[in-house]
DNA sequence: CTCCTTTTAGAGAGGTCTCTCTAAAAAGAG
DNA sequence: CTCTTTTTAGAGAGACCTCTCTAAAAGGAG
């Protein structure tokens, strides 16, 4: 039924991807696109309504790609394990996507988020808050005596989230990749963080 | 001796922060600082060459404030204490400077840094430099026994200026201030981080 | 085969941006 | 005052981008 693609909606995003790891969401014009996927851009606009669906979809692929493996290290029983295995799968989800993780370095707010269709702000709402959920139950877990619950919430995602993307932003920002002791180094420093101390003032 | 100016070099810097803070480096077109300022675009041509030029002293006007009490606190004596205050530094001058503060959480790359004059990569350049090498006598202050030196400058630098980054960026991102008690938990992890352990395998 | 649907193909309007260029305004030096 | 220098002022060329719109291509259903 109807005339086969040539572009399909995945080759399209992928030509968006690369340009996005490598320009940031600015290279990412439809034009830009168009000419990287060797289509026309009534190919593209075909496909994508606008410039913020566009970008909306280059996101949305990074973070989805990147939560599955998140919420599987997440979920594990001990909430220590969890945080540590978590900003380990951090670094090696990034050392093995490397195009993607460049584009989690930005905000959604880059690549024009206010914009986009209503469908994919849902998506993303939902996509955070299920992993903001479960990095809640892991902050409970890990709540010190006497620690108010979202300061608890604050350490843990500071450990286990935006530590190791800073590790990450560290190298990738370079034009390096991620070596392999950047993930012993994230490990390490989640468990540091999180583990109760012996005792001190 | 000749017409006063109208439209200082200063002025059109500091519109030109505004708009960067606000809309990052996509924002700060000629046009829009022209507009923002109310002056026409020959004037911002007459103070800068090219947006390039703009882009630079953007950058380097906060690298430039940030990097003032920076020195500073990494030249204390004991390598613990500089590393700590330093950490808290970090999030005191992005509490007294957000704007800035939010230019920062970008890359000079993302301010079209290969294409600035090159004094002003000049100055880029050596300003790193001089940070990066008080970074790094901290660090072989910090080094532990048998761990080699770009390791542990790599474990200082993610204590001190990433992981504090970090930190703020949770917060300016989302549009918030930096509270008070982010200053004290961006100390209290680079402690955690670089603090010698008592024997763990 | 003919119809129907999907997709490619790209021209072109309308907008914004960068940067150049000319002309005039403004104040001090003499 | 006139001369000189600095700066404002903004028109306009040329590039690029977004998005619309029309027309044709191409395969399956009947």
């Amino acid at each position: 039924m109807g005339r086969p693609a040539r572009f399909s909606t995945d080759d399209l995003v992928a030509a968006a991807v690369a340009l996005a790891a490598e320009g940031g969401p600015a290279a990412v014009t439809m034009a830009a696109v168009a000419r990287a996927a060797g289509a026309p851009s009534g190919s593209l606009y075909h496909r994508f309504p606008n410039r913020p669906a566009l970008l909306a979809a280059v996101w949305l692929h990074a973070l989805e790609s990147f939560q599955e493996g998140c919420r599987a290290a997440l979920s594990a029983p001990r909430p220590l394990a969890a945080a540590v295995d978590t900003a380990r799968y951090v670094l090696e989800w990034s050392g093995a996507h490397p195009d993607l993780a460049r584009i989690l370095l930005y905000r959604s707010a880059d690549f024009d988020e206010p914009a986009w269709p209503a469908t994919d702000r849902a998506r993303l709402g939902s996509a955070n808050a299920e992993v903001g959920s479960l990095l809640a139950a892991v902050a409970r877990g890990l709540r010190e005596p006497g620690e108010p619950e979202d300061r608890a919430m604050e350490r843990v995602a500071l450990a286990v989230v935006e530590l190791p993307l800073a590790l990450v932003r560290r190298h990738l920002r370079g034009g390096r990749d991620v070596p392999e002791d950047a993930v012993r180094l994230a490990a390490d420093s989640a468990e540091r963080l999180l583990a109760p101390r012996p005792a001190t003032g």
